[in-house]
DNA sequence: ACCTGAACACCGTTCAAGT
DNA sequence: ACCTGAACACCGTTCAAGT
């Protein structure tokens, strides 16, 4: 990748010969090709031609990565909904790019699910579902109720299909003994449909019609 | 804990000292105590006392004690639901034992969620689920939807508790730029709410009442 | 039979030194 | 000013050796 014709000649002055985006991009690039377990500092350095140590000049720790990285996924995936559109409309197609970004990058999930942190990089995701719920009519208490169980199951799905992703479920569920798991014995050729795309519409769908039907409730 | 009176004699047989019952135990002492970052098999041998190496007599590798961390810790909180009580209950009772499961050992949440593996330990919990489904009178597609739709938002809500479980979230928000996130920071106080035990009961009832809805739509 | 130390190929991060 | 090697305190797991 970066050729970078050797700058290392006798001239006097080390400028940044990297920026922080730079460090945060390459380290996408490896959490999308190695995986959660294989991500480390080191790599990333490695991946940018640097010492390890290096990186802690553009960045404080890992967290920080993560956290970086999580922003800077999000944005790739995000697409401006029309304005004017109803709050339904609105909260789906955040929801959606939520969960476009775990399919993005399902390795990234189990790491923003692993932080012990805010998540910092999906407040501006947040201030907008809120403001959708706002909006609505939602009183305060329900809206963050609903902001809370969206982003989560958002995650929630996107980090088991995640860790489903690579296995052969039909094959996992046949080990098991029929006479205990019948039913999932029964289904086991489309036991996989549980995770699938239509499973996460399906459940969005019911949160969204329970959502309106609790606002037409209201006073 | 173990106070074992030095059974190390001049006598013949070792016999295994220990069972995998034990390794799984102290497994869940380690996770519970030290977080999931600080998780290792060299820690699970220090709680017991033995050898590093020892364990693999026990277990085959670090994913394998997840797996079987799991089954113990949801084994631990599983009340069986009487019968005769309707598919609504079965499925709220079994998803609120998922969610148990997620309060009581937070700092195992993301270790289950970071698996690459369909959480065999939570096998008989879909097994029944699917079950309570499939009895209500839903078609096998769509009870198989509800099933990865209610266990990815127990484990998602879960996670994303766990993450936040230990950090200052009205500080994190105060620290925003209040023009960028009017809405959060209005909120800000309030702003844990989102994440409360009645959030996780408000979403649980919007997607049950959404599958009530859904079955009385039923030829 | 069961247990384990040394070894290998890794980690994140601090700190003092290099240019 | 910016970069980095050595070092520290860790990882999971293999393998050959101990009792």
């Amino acid at each position: 990748m970066s050729t970078q014709t050797s700058p290392n000649t006798s001239r006097p002055g080390p400028r940044p010969r990297h920026t922080r985006e730079q460090v945060l991009a390459a380290a996408l690039v490896v959490i999308d090709r190695d995986g959660p377990e294989l991500f480390s500092m080191r790599r990333i350095a490695d991946e940018l031609g640097m010492g390890a140590m290096t990186l802690y000049g553009y960045v404080r720790n890992k967290e920080e990565v993560v956290e970086g990285v999580t922003a800077l996924a999000f944005a790739e995936v995000h697409r401006k909904t029309p304005m004017g559109s109803g709050w339904e409309e609105r909260l789906r197609s955040e929801v959606e790019d939520l969960h476009a970004l775990c399919q993005r990058h399902p390795n990234l999930v189990a790491l923003v699910l692993g932080q012990t942190s805010a998540s910092p990089g999906l407040f501006r995701l947040r201030e907008r579902m809120l403001g959708a719920l706002l909006g609505a009519g939602f009183d305060e208490t329900t809206a963050l109720f609903a902001l809370g169980v969206l982003t989560s199951y958002a995650l929630g799905f996107g980090g088991t299909q995640a860790g489903h992703a690579t296995i052969d479920l039909p094959e996992r569920i046949r080990e098991l003994p029929a006479g205990d798991f019948p039913n999932l014995s029964d289904a086991a050729d489309r036991y996989a449909m549980h995770l699938s795309e239509q499973a996460f519409e399906y459940g969005l769908e019911l949160l969204l019609s329970g959502l309106r039907a609790d606002l037409r409730s209201y006073g």
